[in-house]
DNA sequence: CAAGCTAGGCGTACGATGTACACCTGTCAA
DNA sequence: TTGACAGGTGTACATCGTACGCCTAGCTTG
């Protein structure tokens, strides 16, 4: 019952390969672009044989996510500002290369990778930050909103700024003659984005920084530097 | 050439016709519960009917969406900052009634409406609020991402705390004898939302008041309380 | 070494989906 | 009266997820 390969050195699927090739499958061809039948050729294996590793693609689905979710670090041993900025722009770059997880990272089941992650980014807001439990949730709540709303963004227009704003508004332009005449605030958008450019990753970092200004002066936070705060306000021992 | 109905009494179908009862049968159904021929069967008619009236099911979804940017109220003759939060609010509500549209909102060939939205928005930054262009474009980013990924969070969570948090993490739980021990601080979360309840609409607040009060701060912006102002940055006249 | 159990890959088949293509029909302009 | 044309119909096809049963290799056990 070994998983990788057997005595006579057949090679033999695997959960973590399905799952592997999964992810790669769909970070190529998107979301729609992975089939459990294209994903059954990939792997040189017929499409039903998915099915010995993987309940149905819902499943499938939740173990990619996982695996989205493993690759996100939050930093421990920082003071909770740096460790939240560097898990958000962690979270960031994870999305940026899974666009197929945008918007699925909270959906379906959790994985182990999930919950870790939560109980992870919780424990710092919680014990580091010295947030009381609703601040708490009302930090987690802004920030996790910011970046998966961003990382959308950031997907949906995907190097479509200046290029392909200018390309869509046309599209308009020609459908109906009076064009951008009558929207003067988006002319300046397409003219002036044109000339200067657009970049996400700063576009990100404003956000970022205005919104962990803001936890920053919540009067509940001691704005305490370490992680090393023993004076933590509960270290939960909650039981189901 | 009549489009509501014939000379005869006859009934014939309508462009119109077709978005809003496939704005209907998404909001009850889901997403992929909107098929072209549960809609053509909702409209008492076949299938193929519906081509000569929407292209194919990308346009289709294209309308509907500038069905929801419709409805999103983009008050002015207010000051900015309130015309901005009931924006936001207008905005949530909308994707509250239409779930299927969120993250859907940006894709796609962009309608009428949604130009408007989004040259009216980008007037009061510029006109009312009196922000340079690029601090415009930064404030637009921040709170679309915000509110987008709030509504995203709100709709795959939803009736999710604290009564569906405790059965997934439950799920997880009978899965492996550990449980949630391993994760203090997910546990606490569990039993604290479970024990005090959680409120989409107080969170969505407390995000979008740290958000405008950031912004309100940024010292770009002249603070000024009235739409009325006749010193705006610039009216813009670019021409494509 | 023989026997048989089982994990896991294979083949076939079915219903659902989007939509191309050809056809048919009712209404209106000329 | 006629002919064009807008718009509804019917058939057909490729592709999808996946239910069901078969088959075989390799391990466990007597």
């Amino acid at each position: 019952m070994q998983d990788t390969a057997a005595a006579g050195g057949r090679e033999r699927l695997n959960r973590a390969k399905v799952l592997n090739a999964a992810v790669e499958l769909a970070d190529e061809g998107g979301f729609e672009g992975l089939t459990m039948r294209r994903l059954a050729a990939q792997l040189s294996v017929v499409p039903m044989a998915l099915y010995k590793h993987v309940a149905d693609k819902r499943e499938l689905l939740d173990g990619m996510v996982d695996l989205v979710f493993a690759e996100v670090e939050v930093p421990a041993d920082v003071d909770w500002r740096t460790a939240m900025h560097r898990r958000a722009a962690s979270m960031r770059q994870a999305l940026l290369r899974h666009p197929w997880a945008v918007g699925r990272m909270e959906t379906g089941t959790p994985g182990p990778a999930n919950l870790h992650h939560h109980n992870a980014v919780m424990r710092c807001l919680r014990r580091d930050a010295g947030f009381p439990f609703r601040m708490a949730v009302h930090a987690y709540n802004l920030m996790d909103a910011y970046v998966y709303g961003f990382a959308l963004q950031e997907k949906t227009l995907a190097g479509d700024i200046p290029a392909e704003a200018a390309r869509r508004q046309k599209a308009v332009v020609d459908r109906k003659p009076t064009g951008l005449d009558d929207y003067p605030y988006l002319a300046e958008v397409v003219t002036e984005l044109a000339k200067t450019g657009f970049a996400f990753a700063d576009e990100f970092e404003f956000g970022l920084d205005l919104i962990l200004d803001g936890l920053s002066r919540m009067p509940q936070q001691a704005s305490r530097t370490a992680s090393s705060g023993s004076n933590a306000p509960l270290p939960p021992s909650a039981r189901t």
